[in-house]
DNA sequence: GTCAACGTTTTGTCCAGGACAAAATGAACA
DNA sequence: TGTTCATTTTGTCCTGGACAAAACGTTGAC
């Protein structure tokens, strides 16, 4: 019945559902199958979960939502399992840049961030600040998180921060009357925003009429909105913690409730290695394809490309 | 393990405890105890929630969020039900405006919806506008919602016009430098970030300081956040369907943790009946007391007004 | 070599019914 | 009127079993 039962021993088994996403039946199943986690136990027999055990379910998570399954990661040792979590990471090097951002979010510099932010997007423009600053940005904040070096509130700090800065230039630079309209939403179950914020910074400026619909709506409500709204192009985001099978599910069934004539795009990484080819659907591996991926769009509709 | 399994017959029992907040837990033991809800059952023994039983289960979570027990309220009759929903939504009167805008929304003119609502916000200035014009709208379109007159898309659609309204409005307005520094933030469970915003758009105008962390940050972090960032108020908001009591329960704690020199805000109307009484907490019944609770924390905090 | 069909294994979610501590209530008393 | 204590209510966790959907691996056809 207290719902901040954070004592320093571990948490509780619903606090370790709500912070890693894994429902309460798995977490005891899984115990039982493959006796990993092996929570203590407080006075009154109930799951204790120790950080260290929450921050390795962490990493599993992050492993099942690339498509792995479950027994060859309990299978496998600790050297192959952190090859498997280092294989996507050190792609890129950490930018000079983040560094000292990173250093002033975690001294909660916030106003000193924004300055610092905002002169690289006086700077680059908006589309190379996107691409250049605060992809690698994000990439660093969620290791960051990831190994917990900075905190939960540190991470909405950010979030915010960025969120501000995004929709204010997007504000500025809106044009209510272009081609293509798009529509931009996550599926339910993804509820990072800062993607589809992105998104809108790298095709506003290229002319495209975007409209969110923030995260979490539901299918039958984007095809419905995608339809009523004359859209041309319905493009969703996905985090790396969305299970990758589900996205393809919900893809399939989202193409096939929106005509032909509407574009369906899905941005995320992780989507793009074995994913299902469907007609109408591309699949957008880094936010930058957004932009490509729009011209192409264009030189197949010129003809509508006048109004 | 398929996750829309949204037949006509009913919903499943995680579909349920995603649509009224009520833990499968929950729902299995008030059918043993109280003989409701009383789902079907599928081919494979599994209930079945009907739409009807679903409607009533979210009265009845409201009616718990407001301090109701469940004994009281599964003992009680239709009528007497019916009674305790109806008290508190009359009060007012549907103002005018509120009409025509929910009518673009449902036809999906979210461009003409914009202007009519940046219209207004020109004419009003920015508080009145979100006293006379956006707290009337949203209640109206919470109802609609409630009804089932605006579909999750249309609500969204709504939702993301207003943040970039307002955030668009309060950055125009921001001063780094000013007194006092207000920090805001909602707790974990509560995903309503509207009401930051126009908390922000009552206090920037007045000269406060706003820095906002998003929605659901951990109890944890808003302290050390506030102590860290060197604030001077930290103001919570609460939406109608956040349990009361754990809204208490979660206040008292944080007011324990922070010290005794930052003033704690609590904005939400059904908190202030029989809430607790705490030293250096305040709670706010409607958006327009943020101001005046503003101008009080500033008659007794005058020496430092100058930095 | 690619693809389809099919049997096997894996895996997430649900179920029943018991238990218990925290919260809320009401009674007794100062 | 307010405080203390016993009683009831209520949400959450437990164990261990079950099963269908999904994923996998094999086989065979082209």
């Amino acid at each position: 019945m207290n719902n901040t039962p954070e004592f320093q021993e571990g948490l509780s088994i619903a606090a370790v559902e709500r912070d890693t996403g894994l429902l309460k039946d798995t977490l005891r199943v899984w115990e039982r199958r493959y006796g990993f986690p092996q929570p203590l136990r407080d006075a009154n027999g109930e799951r204790l979960y120790p950080p260290a055990q929450i921050a390795r379910l962490r990493q599993i998570k992050r492993l099942m939502d690339q498509g792995m399954r479950p027994g060859k990661i309990f299978a496998a040792d600790e050297a192959t399992l952190a090859a498997w979590l280092g294989k996507d990471a050190p792609s890129t090097e950490p930018p000079p840049h983040c560094r000292s951002m990173i250093d002033l979010l975690q001294q909660q510099r916030s106003e000193a961030l924004r300055q610092s932010l905002q002169q690289n997007l006086l700077k680059l423009g908006l589309q190379r600040f996107v691409t250049e600053i605060v992809v690698p940005l994000n990439i660093e904040v969620g290791l960051a998180w990831l190994r917990g070096d900075i905190t939960v509130g540190e991470e909405h700090l950010y979030s915010e921060l960025l969120q501000n800065m995004l929709r204010n230039a997007v504000h500025a630079l809106r044009n209510p009357a272009g081609r293509p309209r798009i529509l931009l939403t996550t599926l339910p179950d993804e509820l990072h925003s800062l993607g589809l914020l992105m998104a809108e910074a790298m095709l506003v400026p290229e002319g495209a009429v975007c409209t969110s619909l923030g995260t979490q709506t539901p299918l039958g409500d984007i095809a419905s909105t995608a339809m009523s709204g004359e859209f041309d192009i319905v493009a969703l985001s996905f985090s790396a913690n969305y299970p990758a099978r589900q996205a393809w599910n919900n893809l399939a069934e989202l193409r096939r409730q929106l005509p032909a004539h509407i574009t369906l795009w899905a941005g995320g990484r992780h989507l793009c290695e074995r994913a299902p080819a469907l007609d109408g659907l591309h699949y957008l591996k880094e936010i930058a394809d957004a932009v490509s991926a729009l011209e192409s769009w264009r030189t197949q509709h010129q003809t509508d490309q006048s109004s």
